[in-house]
RNA sequence: GCCCCUGUGGCGGAAUUGGUAGACGCGCUGGAUUCAAAAUCCAGUUCCUUCGGGAGUGGGGGUUCGAUUCCCCCCGGGGGUACCA
């Protein structure tokens, strides 16, 4: 029999379907383990090869531990809601729900083609209403809760309704939008709509008006971590800040826990610092500015109390609400001409002139309680609304944008802190000793915070307080394709929450997918599904793409229950996912939502762990090489003119477009060396035609393709550089190209031969030959000449020690996530019994279960082929025996002064003395001594012998 | 700027708690087989060398009998984040 991988795939990927191979069961007599992905948006390009590598990561682990006696789950299925799909419709009028339906099909065909163990019984879609009307349900229970940050967790809010009614809002210290203060009859006497304004404040799941990133190309607002450099991330277009009515979550109600909670998880330093930083905890102080001649207080947060005696000025966001008050009349034009510069102005362009000072001053004054002077009052955009209180105490002696500002003002500068003690300290270092400062004089910095905090409270002025960075979530989409918010309004425009047996409430169909006027959800259009017969309205909004994503791992647990989210049975047997691989873009976004909803559902009971994922890793990406071509931006005589890299590097001046090339033309590509050869070159105005005609010039001289003349040996040298696949770039690899030439095992256990999951590199399909001889070597244990060599021989002890030492070497590794060096093992096991010539079936059959996980056809082929009737994947996992491993003598290099100079084979059973005797008697040794004294003889057992002369 | 990660042959990458640096694979060189090529098999492959050895894990210093591994400084590459008060 010849190694037939296209036979062999067909045949076992029938049987695992007919068998039900796959299938897992709430089976609780077993030991749990969960294995999960991060579930794909299917987009309509489908899987290049670095889709699965995380894919054939945990698809190996999840085979390993059901071979060890765990009851595996292993799901997937697809994040289907979101942008492109809509995009795209609004481009081609293709319904979301079929493209992405067909796109679902296509990821699913090319999964199945590299032989994942998934449980595709448990699979789920975020666009099915199966799914949603639960997604709807989390929203409402969100929406239906408040956070008590006395108790440190989320209560109904008829709780709060509770409280209200009897003592008003006195006492009541619970996570919102803004501090109210009313009393029990205040509270009796509102209005029905004035009740639900004061609650709106509290939900966890809440409205308000604020403002959003508005992204008009794209007709929607986005969540903070959806923006990068200003931009949106899909698609790159510019963002603005717009005020809008807007659903938010108040996941800042959880900032704390879902800081603590990282002490809980086994995640990669790197990301845990990443979400940390996201949540951004800074401790000081809160406290309060009077203002001349007002009423008015302005509030602001500080982590640097100790410089008070310094604060000569004030900074607010030209958006804070006292502005306008603020303003006197000679200031007025001013500070209004300043508001119109700074909303002029693009998040793009704030960013990108950090550095660039302005302000203006309003003219009022206020005063610093500690020295009980006249501080001016200025706005800046340097001051964000949306951080601390909006606005700052300016110290301009010991912070640098204050300093800049003072100095690009004209604003007076006290020194407060000495920091001659700390030569090298920046002002931003939280060093020095305290200066002009009163009672603070001759304290250290950390010391005189406290000091400041102290008097603060004393003087009833402020409190002692923690600011977070972590924003609350946007919630609202003004888009088609998400899930629809589960709210209506009625005639005074209260959000009133829909009942469960009314949900899923269903997205209509709509064949018009175009954003309605005045940023509304083209679901606005739709007045026949926007107006209930009951009078309400509904929402026309929908929920953004992590809505679904921030809960799908726990339906997998319980995928077709239609009477809860998931049973509180499967709950509590699954309990969390042990293993969780996927790519770093969602350290933030969707790993904090995830752990956000989460821990609302532990504080309802519903969910039994406080934190959903135990052990994360995250994989490198695959990159692709991508290759250019410098065409002159000048054209000659209509012609254009490609230059090769190094002619374009000698002449800098002239300006070069970088034209991407296809990969599969480039000789030597991925090198210094890579070029476009004429054949190459031929290939490429074949394929761009719109560059017919055009000129190559390299260092030698001009040739033009009509002049083709294959056997020319002329170069044209490509800009090669490591980067995205992508479409765009002609540098994609379709993994069903790799099953279909190499294997599904040959394509598996390169992808993790690569190198370390965590690690990205470049794809350079060259290699992969080295693994596919491996598996025709493996292959050729069992069969040589079509005939089935398997023998039933005892194994000599080399061979038991081969099998036995990788045995271990792989469970190890396993274990440790390190699959590549797996690989290499098998390598090295599989050469050795070749030189042994052994066929022996005690060898061969722990080799098939060991190798099983990452190749699983071949395995299950051979196994079957060795007399076994089921699956190789439902046996036990063999297991090493140290007694094959030892040995009677180990060679152990005997170095002087560190020097290797010889080697011995030492018994392992001889003492430390005898070992070094032995090591100071050879030949080698003596000469290196030669005469000197022998200090000290360093024994390592199992390692070196190491003499100190 | 700050935080995190990272730097080993021509290339991808191994190396246990500090203990023979370069496993395994690609590529390359030579040989066998072949009419020839592919495929396959065998041998070699860090660099220098006067063939005794010597140098070597981004650079410099330190700890140690011994450092890719630990510590300090510097340089390069990647990622995150940024008027965060």
């Amino acid at each position: 029999m010849d190694y037939n991988t296209a036979e062999i795939e067909s045949k076992w990927k029938k049987y695992w379907e007919e068998n039900d191979t796959y299938k897992v069961t709430n089976d609780t007599s077993k030991p749990k383990f969960y294995v999960l992905d991060m579930f794909p948006y299917p987009s309509g390009a489908g899987l290049h090869v670095g889709h699965p590598l995380g894919y054939i990561a945990t698809d190996i682990f999840a085979r390993y531990k059901r071979q060890n006696g765990f009851n595996v789950l292993h799901p997937m299925g697809y994040d289907a809601f979101g942008l492109p799909a809509e995009q795209y419709a609004i481009e081609t009028g293709v319904h979301p729900a079929k493209s992405t339906h067909d796109n679902i099909a296509r990821y699913r065909a090319q999964l199945d083609n590299i032989g994942f163990n998934y449980d595709w019984s448990r699979s789920v879609k975020t666009c099915d209403p199966g799914y949603y009307k639960w997604t709807q349900w989390i929203f409402l229970q969100l929406f239906d809760h408040f956070y008590n940050n006395d108790s440190e967790q989320a209560e109904p809010i008829e709780n709060l309704v509770q409280i209200f009614t009897a003592h008003g809002s006195k006492g009541v210290n619970a996570a919102n939008s803004q501090e109210y203060a009313f009393c029990a009859e205040d509270w009796n006497g509102y209005s029905p709509k004035e009740k639900n304004d004061v609650l709106m404040n509290y939900r966890l799941a809440y409205q308000k008006v604020g403002y959003v990133n508005w992204c008009e190309a794209l007709g929607t607002v986005l969540a903070n971590d959806e923006v990068k450099d200003g931009v949106s991330e899909r698609g790159g277009h510019p963002v603005e800040k717009k005020a809008m009515k807007q659903w938010s979550l108040r996941i800042t109600a959880y900032a704390e826990r879902l800081l603590s909670g990282l002490d809980l998880v086994e995640w990669s330093d790197a990301l845990k610092a990443m979400q940390r930083n996201w949540i951004g905890k800074s401790e000081g102080a809160q406290l309060f500015f009077e203002i001349e001649n007002s009423a008015e207080k302005i509030e602001v947060f500080t982590t640097r109390p100790d410089t008070i005696f310094g604060a000569t000025y004030m900074v607010l966001a030209p958006e804070h609400d006292l502005v306008s008050e603020l303003t006197t009349e000679e200031q007025k034009e001013k500070i209004e001409t300043y508001i119109n510069y700074v909303n002029s102005r693009s998040e793009r362009e704030r960013m990108a002139e950090v550095k660039e000072v302005t302000g203006e001053f309003t003219g009022s004054y206020a005063i610093n309680p500690f020295t009980n002077t006249r501080i001016p009052i200025w706005i800046g955009e340097y001051v964000l609304k949306d951080y601390g209180t909006g606005a700052i105490m300016a110290v301009p002696s010991d912070d640098d944008r204050d300093k800049a500002f003072a100095e690009k003002f004209g604003l007076e500068i006290i020194d407060v802190v000495d920091k001659s003690d700390y030569p090298g300290a920046t002002l931003k270092d939280k060093v020095g000793k305290i200066i002009n400062s009163d009672f603070m004089n001759g304290m250290e910095v950390k010391e005189a915070i406290q000091a400041a905090i102290q008097k603060i409270v004393v003087k009833e002025i402020g409190k002692r307080t923690v600011n977070y960075k972590l924003r609350d979530a946007n919630y609202s989409r003004q888009r088609y394709w998400g899930e629809p918010f589960p709210i209506k309004y009625d005639k005074d425009g209260v959000a009133v929450a829909m009942e469960l047996n009314d949900l899923p409430l269903e997205l209509p169909d709509l064949d018009d997918f175009a954003p309605a006027s005045g940023g509304k959800s083209p679901l606005a259009r739709n007045t026949t599904w926007i107006n209930t017969e009951e009078g309400y309205t509904r929402e026309s909004d929908t929920m953004p793409g992590f809505a679904g994503s921030s809960w799908y791992f726990l339906r997998y647990m319980d995928a077709h229950n239609d009477k809860e989210f998931a049973s509180k049975e499967s709950l509590d047997y699954w309990q969390d996912v042990d293993l969780y691989v996927g790519g770093t873009e969602h350290a933030v976004g969707h790993l904090m939502y995830s752990r956000f909803w989460h821990k609302f559902l532990f504080d309802k009971g519903l969910v039994p762990t406080r934190e959903p994922f135990k052990k994360l890793i995250n994989q490198g990406m695959i990159q692709g090489v991508i290759e250019f071509l410098y065409l002159q931006k000048e054209k000659e005589n209509d012609q254009n003119v490609f230059v090769s890299a190094d002619v374009a590097k000698n002449n800098p001046d002239n300006d070069y477009a970088l034209i991407p090339v296809h990969v599969d033309f480039v000789s030597n590509y991925g090198s210094p060396e890579s070029h476009l050869d004429a054949d190459g070159i031929q290939k490429f105005v074949d394929w761009r035609t719109d560059y017919a005609g055009a000129k190559f010039i390299n260092s030698t001289g001009t040739y033009t393709h009509e002049s083709t003349d294959s056997s020319t040996d002329f170069k044209i040298l490509t800009k090669s550089e490591v980067g995205k696949m992508s479409k765009r770039y002609f540098n994609v690899v379709n993994p069903d190209d790799m099953v279909a030439q190499y294997g599904a095992d040959c394509f598996r256990m390169y992808e993790m031969f690569l190198g370390p999951i965590e690690q990205s590199k470049p794809w350079d399909t060259n290699g992969i030959d080295g693994v596919s001889k491996f598996l025709r070597k493996f292959w050729g244990l069992f069969y040589a000449d079509q005939q089935w060599i398997v023998n039933e021989d005892q194994a000599s002890a080399e061979e038991m020690k081969a099998l036995h030492s990788t045995i271990k070497k792989v469970s190890e590794d396993i274990e440790k996530f390190s699959f590549n060096t797996c690989v290499s093992a098998f390598m090295v096991c599989v050469n050795e019994l070749r030189s042994q010539k052994c066929s022996k079936k005690v060898v061969l059959t722990p080799l098939v279960q060991l190798l099983a996980p990452f190749a699983p056809f071949l395995c299950e082929e051979l196994w079957h082929e060795l007399g076994n009737d089921s699956s190789v994947h439902h046996s036990q996992f063999p297991q090493y025996n140290e007694e094959y491993l030892k040995e009677d003598s180990i060679e152990y290099p005997v170095s002087v002064n560190g020097k290797k100079r010889a080697s011995v084979m030492i018994p392992t059973d001889a003492t430390k003395e005898e070992a070094e005797a032995i090591a100071l008697a050879l030949e080698n040794v003596k000469k290196w001594i030669d005469g000197k004294e022998v200090r000290k003889v360093i024994f390592v057992p199992r390692r070196m012998i190491n003499i100190v002369v």
